[in-house]
DNA sequence: ATTAGCATTATGTATGAACATATGAACATA
DNA sequence: TATGTTCATATGTTCATACATAATGCTAAT
């Protein structure tokens, strides 16, 4: 800490510096040994900034379980238990949404195909119905990260010219009035073969994150059955199983 | 808004009752609607209290996703995708943590069993030989939430005679030198059968979040085979796929 | 020796003020 | 019509300050 200093003419704001700052700092053995941090008064009048700046980077270590706080004692690392670098990619996509940067779609293709079994006994409609599929590559700018492939139940009243380009659950709501709740979920790792290998920019026998999912309306009745291929690196991957 | 007052003089600090009044405001349905809230100044005037004050308040929601600020324009209630409510459990727990409420044991059997197949060649040991099994049913003071089984790997040199009432990773490190890493995780959902529901306190039926674990070592050396099986009513389970 | 109480320390809560910056609307200009 | 300009607005950032409260250890009274 003490060989870094604060540039109050740079363009990031102090408290996203000092929230550098704090993450390297705590990578030191010392404090990832249970060392208590630089109390908050010192830090800031050392960095020659305000201390509510200080904790404003703190709280977000706290956010993140990095830190833990104790009233009257101090400030150190949280105990590396199971439960650290948990929320790494929810909220990862929450500061994207924050500073504007959107998973974008890389490519779309929408296609009218004769349902198989699964779908049709999922769907509980009659064999050889034909139903809208959609696949789209997505990701950030950096390249794509997941590839869905979505099946949508005729009832949806989607059809093959639609503009899929839009978001899609909100173009469900507004569109054709259709409101969504995710019901069912599998996840399981596989690698990726050729084709998958070649959309999401990895190697063949690269880990492949695979979520099937069942979306529904809030009668429980399906409305989209998607399969989402993510690329496995440095991905976190949050399910809800609450009901209410 | 305008039926609520602060209360100066409460326990309860401001911004925690400012945090309480929002949560009931944003149920409303204008506001679920998409209508922005009163914006910030306007709050803070009206209940007498600093802006500050209520942004702290606002900063736990929007945190939660159940709020989105921009800059310029307002404050309104997040639309409600799938990822609203997602975080409920883990934020659940880490509030629970910084209360100082804990997990506590319900009850704690150990024994030495015969390791079936699965576990010999998951350990990687002769068959027949026997392990350390633990059974702990653990929850809040409100009942029971979840029922672990694990079975240990000899090489941890943990013994029939230990006592498991300590936190176990903290005890692995400390007193056996094993550090943990959690490799490969699976989980899936299952229906309580009698011995479950009894335990749980759940109906026979009632759905159960089962995961299965491997506990491994930096090394990535297995430790640990655990079991838990977790009332699903109200839970929202996170799996950290990340390797780094 | 044990305990009650006190001082210290670090975080927790709260205030009020000021300026920065993004947004969108109204207006003006080319 | 299209493009700037300005302005009001609401959030974003930062500051200095004050007091509250929990944890810890020391000290003095029992």
């Amino acid at each position: 800490m003490d060989n870094f200093a604060i540039d109050h003419n740079s363009v990031l704001p102090l408290h996203l510096q000092v929230e550098e700052m704090l993450r390297k700092l705590i990578e030191q053995p010392e404090y990832q040994n249970g060392k208590l941090l630089p109390n908050e008064v010192h830090i800031a009048r050392k960095l020659g900034i305000s201390r509510n700046t200080v904790r404003q980077a703190a709280n977000k270590l706290v956010q993140e379980r990095l830190l833990v706080r104790k009233k009257g004692v101090g400030t150190k690392v949280a105990k590396n238990s199971l439960t650290t670098k948990l929320n790494k990619w929810t909220s990862f996509t929450h500061e994207m949404d924050e500073k504007g940067v959107v998973f974008k779609n890389y490519s779309i293709k929408v296609s009218l195909v004769v349902a198989d079994k699964e779908i049709c006994s999922l769907f509980n409609i009659k064999e050889k119905t034909k139903v809208i599929k959609l696949e789209r590559l997505r990701g950030l700018n950096k390249g794509p990260i997941v590839y869905f492939i979505s099946y949508f139940h005729p009832r949806t009243g989607l059809t093959e010219k639609e503009d899929f380009s839009k978001p899609l659950y909100e173009k469900l709501e507004k569109e054709h009035n259709v409101t969504v709740a995710v019901s069912k979920e599998g996840i399981s790792a596989i690698l990726a073969n050729k084709n998958l290998a070649e959309k999401l920019h990895i190697k063949i026998g690269d880990p492949i994150l695979f979520r099937k999912r069942v979306v529904c309306d809030p009668g429980d009745r399906p409305i989209e059955y998607n399969l989402g291929y993510y690329r496995a690196d440095s991905f976190t991957y949050t399910i809800d199983i609450a009901k209410d």
